[in-house]
RNA sequence: GUGGGCGUAGCCCAGAGGUUUAAGGCGCCAGGUUGUGGCCCUGGAGAUCGAGGGUUCGAAUCCCUCCGUCCACCCCA
């Protein structure tokens, strides 16, 4: 038998009205922000990737998807989207628009990870991007709209972590004290910092080991390393942020898995903090662009899980307004001369905008009536030779038990008059 | 990649070596007298008990291997 592969999964029927509130609630608070929508394909050349992630991250060491295609290119199925937008940036001349240009996106995303809880091989992201300038105020937007956006979904109990990481004047200044403080400790620490230390040593920061945990106590902060440049950019988003009364955790030991980030790097994460938890992220990437081959570009981005917010509405008892059915109609069959006409009858309904579906005339009345009322409709419409000779129809309610007899045109009129 | 839990009908699950021709619930189908749903009642269909091998007179039940799945670690959304 086949079945979907390990980490992926089919969005049913049944979850649809979740992510269609969820998109809806993207697109408006895009709208609202003036981002605009891009779709980037979901495969770029590996490239793209390797250069603008960093060698040394986990996703380009061991989640991505590439493989070599008929024509011997070398493609990854994009496992993140900041890349695939800044390429579009470069690729589309958009350094010619007045800046930043603001963009959203919203698809599938590709890692290949051991799958567990909140974690998938295929997953949909919503992100914003704002490329072209440093100013603060846009990393402030950026977390703006993302507050925004979960707010519209009415999500309670988020908390936004925020920190500077530098920039590659105050960096290394950085790295070096980090370096000499941990120098003195690698016997103490977990195996897997210790493989960090050389690698990538500001991932040191937030091992969960709690031997791990006492050194990062006592570890130098980023925030005590900035540059003037730096730190009046951060002083000034912090001033941007409370003067939008977004509250923050100034979290010092922040630090994402990507290599771009430069200055500002945040986090939104939900009440149940277990183990993966964090439901969105971003940061500014001034180096990005620059290493991707475009004039040197800063810009700063989020983006959230959709799964994980869903998940999260699910457990917060948000649901997605119902369906509306007035409007609905499904038809039955009493007899085989009704069986024959139900089609007809549902294209009828279908022209005047009244959604409509038939059962199988196999199935006995009773079991037609019951799929009727299981289908949601409002209204059945049954007809057998009876009506049929007479030119009508049976129009029933299905919210109460009243039916009439009346011909379709008439019907039709009393569907349409309807309210709920 | 590492560690642990679990795999019985579409779904939830009982059964823990022989009274199992594998139980129950949801869902599905058919009925409960004449062409009608939602509640209730009755009946029915639906399971090579994840796959393969082994132990045994006998295995859904024990052992091994594989596969799948879930959870955790790593890391991220």
């Amino acid at each position: 038998m086949f079945r979907a592969l390990r980490g992926t999964e089919d969005i049913l029927p049944q979850d649809q009205g979740y992510w269609r509130l969820v998109e809806a609630r993207a697109a408006e608070v895009c709208r609202l922000f003036q981002y605009n929508r891009i779709d980037t394909p979901v495969f770029e050349q590996a490239d793209l990737f390797l250069r603008g992630i960093g060698e040394g991250t986990d996703i380009v060491e061991k989640q991505m998807y590439t493989f070599e295609d008929r024509g011997g290119d070398r493609i990854t199925l994009r496992p993140e989207g900041t890349a695939p937008i800044c390429r579009a940036y470069i690729e589309h001349g958009m350094h010619n628009q007045p800046q930043p240009v603001r963009l959203y996106y919203l698809g599938p995303i590709f890692r290949y990870e051991r799958p567990q809880k909140g974690r998938l091989r295929q997953h949909h992201q919503f992100g914003v991007e704002s490329i072209g300038s440093a100013d603060p105020v846009f990393d402030a937007q950026v977390i703006d709209l993302a507050w925004s956006f979960y707010g519209a979904l009415q999500l309670k109990g988020l908390t936004l972590q925020l920190n500077s990481i530098g920039c590659p004047e105050c960096r290394p200044g950085y790295l070096d004290s980090l370096n000499s403080y941990y120098a003195g400790r690698s016997e103490s620490l977990c195996p897997d910092c210790r493989a960090r230390f050389s690698r990538s040593p500001l991932r040191l920061l937030d091992c969960k080991v709690a031997s791990c945990q006492s050194a990062v106590a006592g570890a130098p902060r980023t925030l005590d390393f900035l540059c003037q440049a730096c730190r009046s950019h951060f002083q000034d988003l912090r001033g941007y942020l409370d003067g939008r009364a977004i509250c923050y955790e100034l979290n010092p030991y922040l630090v994402r898995g990507l290599d771009y980030y430069t200055r500002t790097v945040f986090e939104i994460q939900p009440v149940e903090v277990r183990g993966q938890s964090a439901i969105g992220g971003g940061g500014r990437y001034d180096n990005l662009i620059g290493q991707l081959g475009g004039r040197p570009t800063p810009g700063v981005g989020f983006a959230t899980g959709l799964e994980r917010i869903i998940a999260n509405l699910k457990e917060q008892d948000i649901m997605p307004p119902a369906t509306q059915a007035n409007r609905q109609v499904f038809v039955v069959s009493a007899d085989e001369i009704g069986r024959r006409k139900a089609p007809s009858i549902a294209a009828t309904l279908r022209q005047d905008d009244i959604s409509a579906t038939f059962a199988s005339g196999d199935l006995s009345l009773k079991s037609q009536m019951r799929q009727a009322s299981s289908s949601g409709s409002r209204w059945a419409v049954i007809v057998g030779s009876t009506e049929l000779s007479r030119d009508s129809v049976v129009l029933r309610d299905m919210t109460g038990a009243s039916q009439e007899e009346m011909p379709l045109t008439e019907a039709i009129r009393r569907i349409k008059g309807s309210i709920s």
